[in-house]
RNA sequence: GCACCUAUAGUUCAAUGGAUAGAACACCGGCCUCCGGAGCCGGCGAUCUGGGUUCGACUCCCGGUGGGUGCACCA
């Protein structure tokens, strides 16, 4: 028997092929098989209940007859057993034999990340993110597309995807009017504003916006002027391109701070000259109609995007004035990914509010790709809830106003500057500083992904930054106490050998072992939902299964293979602790 | 008004239709001459409400209640 990476698709498949042999089961039987709670083994197969029901056989005497079937069939012994548990439960346990087999196989971050490719073996995958807005600073609201954005990128990147992480800037839309509209009313020079241009361009549109509201009229100015810059003004062609690249600017500094990495940056305004392409097509495939003006698709068939709704909410694609709108640019952008990237899937990360949004556009490109016989990549929108302040109410300032991303990362690092001094004085400054700027920045990450995301979440500074709990610091101290036990080994190396490592023998070993094994299962289901907080849920169950064995298991004892297999289940949980806080965009720290 | 999301211990969060609903914080009680005490072990304590489907429901369906969000020319 291999030592199976995949140990649940093995299983299912050994146990599939078992039954497709035996004349009690037909084709619709479906092992079902899944991670089983610890008590009951590693895994369970459950499929032989519903299917005993459906055709009225006792479930047990088939599970018995199923499991006699998979004993001939390969199933070694001295690696996995097999029981029978309830009323047809059949549990999959590994040996301890097969738990120290595998950690010795799968011994390295390449072993792992070249097993865990075949997940996703080369897919083709653009991961649109974090899609940042021009003549914003970066605030509260740009902070989960980025950590979301990045570890789902990562954990797509460790299954073997070929991604294409694309930065789908906010630089094309109606604020532009506004904010030129407002600029050449206040007669500012941009090119005069130096390093403080983008709370000031942050300030004009909101002033410009209230202009607006306070004089309808300006309205039309506004929407001449982006008229104006869709058509290639020289004027404001200029201005348009001072004011995304301040932005741009400002956001690459953040992305850097965060350790978020994009690969290309293909905004709105790039697609300004694809856009009519769209119109025509889906005009000629009778897909696109007028409406009161504007170029829009119903989707009848969804009845709140349907025509004959009280409120109208068809997916407009140009509007009445004949601009483009972010409908027609996220259409051109998805014509452009399958021609350019040959996508065979895309993921769009944004916040709950643009479901909608996201529901028109694959219905939108679902029937023009079929009706113009293009392949249709996978579309998924990964979205997200809120965070929310101590008043569960959207985290906000004192004063109302969006918490900038600026202030939060100075105030993580400098909260963790102060609990790094109290638990460690000794520790010179500047590494203080160092490992404060560590702790801070991924204690926000992983507030940010250690819930479920399509739930809103509860910011708390004492939470996030606490030692105990599922955050960020208490993995890092794991990592890092693991760390110690090898720097004191012979200048860091322990001077064993790992092949002498024997069995796996204690429960807390066993324990341990078995829940590194799981790594792979978790793995999975965080990559195939997009759901980053499976990994951190997992993460900190581990650390907590290391530590009931490191104090219940001397490590650095005198018989050779004890310490041997002890040292290893040592090195193995850092190597999977190390490797889930990198997929969450974490980089662990060697001390602290 | 319509639609979507959501409701789990005192609090913050888990639980691909599976076995006795798990953690952490807080509270209470133990352990250890402890390889980093930023430790280990245990106790207390919860599925909003009413129906239904199922061998089996926190999970799926229907009706309430509370909270959030969205409803074309903003992105």
């Amino acid at each position: 028997m291999d030592i199976w990476f995949d140990l649940a698709k093995e299983i299912d498949a050994l146990t599939a092929s078992a039954a497709v042999e035996m004349e009690e089961f037909d084709e619709s039987f479906a092992p079902d098989t899944r991670m089983a709670d610890p008590r009951f083994g590693d895994y369970q197969v459950n499929g032989v209940l519903p299917y005993a029901k459906s055709n009225r056989t006792n479930p047990r005497a088939l599970a018995e007859k199923l499991v006699a079937r998979l004993r001939g069939a390969g199933i070694d012994p001295e690696y996995l057993e097999l029981t029978i548990a309830g009323p047809g439960f059949i549990n999959f346990t590994f040996t301890p034999r097969f738990l120290t087999d595998w950690l010795k196989r799968y011994a390295s971050g390449e072993a792992l990340r070249e097993a865990a490719s075949a997940l996703r073996g080369g897919r083709r995958t653009v991961v649109d993110f974090p899609s940042a807005n021009t003549a914003k600073q970066p605030h509260i609201g740009h902070l989960r597309p980025m950590v979301i954005g990045e570890s789902v990128a990562r954990l797509l990147e460790f299954c073997g995807a070929q991604t294409v992480r694309d930065n789908h800037l906010g630089d094309w839309g109606t604020n532009f009017g506004t904010l030129i509209m407002k600029i050449k009313q206040d007669g500012i020079r941009l090119e005069d504003l130096g390093a403080d241009a983008l709370p000031l361009l942050d300030r004009l549109y909101k002033e410009g916006s209230q202009l607006e509201r306070d004089n309808p009229e300006l309205r039309d100015i506004s929407r001449a002027e982006l008229v104006k810059l869709q058509n290639s003004d020289p004027e404001n062609t200029a201005i348009w391109q001072t004011i995304v690249d301040i932005s741009k600017k400002a956001f690459e500094r953040i992305f850097a701070e965060m350790d978020v990495r994009t690969d290309v940056t293909l905004g709105e305004s790039f697609y300004r000259d694809k856009v009519q392409r769209v119109y025509d097509e889906l005009i000629e495939i009778g897909l696109a109609e007028e409406s009161d003006g504007a170029l829009v698709v119903w989707h009848d068939e969804v009845p709140r995007f349907s025509r004959d709704n009280e409120r109208p909410n068809p997916f407009n694609i140009r509007k009445k004035d004949g601009a483009s709108n972010y409908a027609s640019t996220d259409l051109a952008t998805v014509l452009y990914r399958l021609d350019e990237f040959q996508a065979e899937e895309i993921i769009y990360l944004t916040d709950s509010r643009q479901r909608d949004h996201f529901q028109q556009l694959f219905l939108t490109t679902r029937k023009w790709f079929e009706k113009t016989g293009r392949p249709l990549p996978d579309l998924h929108h990964v979205w997200w809830g809120a965070i929310l302040g101590p008043d569960k109410k959207p985290f906000k300032t004192k004063s109302g106003e969006a918490v900038q991303l600026r202030e939060l990362l100075d105030e993580a690092r400098s909260r963790a500057f102060a609990v790094v001094t109290e638990k460690s004085p000794g520790l010179p400054e500047s590494e203080r500083r160092a490992i404060a700027e560590s702790v801070g920045i991924s204690a926000v990450k992983y507030a940010d992904l250690s819930s479920n995301r399509t739930q809103d979440y509860v910011f708390s500074w004492e939470r996030l930054l606490s030692f105990d709990g599922n955050t960020a610091p208490y993995l890092l101290y794991a990592v890092a106490r693991i760390h110690s036990i090898f720097s004191k080994l012979d200048g860091g190396k322990d001077g064993t050998d790992e092949a002498a490592a024997s069995p796996v023998e204690t429960e807390t070993e066993i324990a341990l072992a078995r829940k590194l094994i799981g790594f792979v299962s978790v793995l999975k289901q965080a990559a195939s939902d997009l759901r980053p907080h499976f990994i951190c849920t997992y993460l900190f169950e581990l650390a907590g299964t290391f530590s009931s064995f490191y104090n219940a298991d001397r490590v650095l004892v005198d018989d050779a293979p004890t310490r041997a297999r002890r040292l290893m289940l040592c090195r193995r949980t850092l190597l999977i602790l190390e490797t889930g806080l990198r997929l969450l965009g974490i980089t662990p720290l060697k001390r602290m």
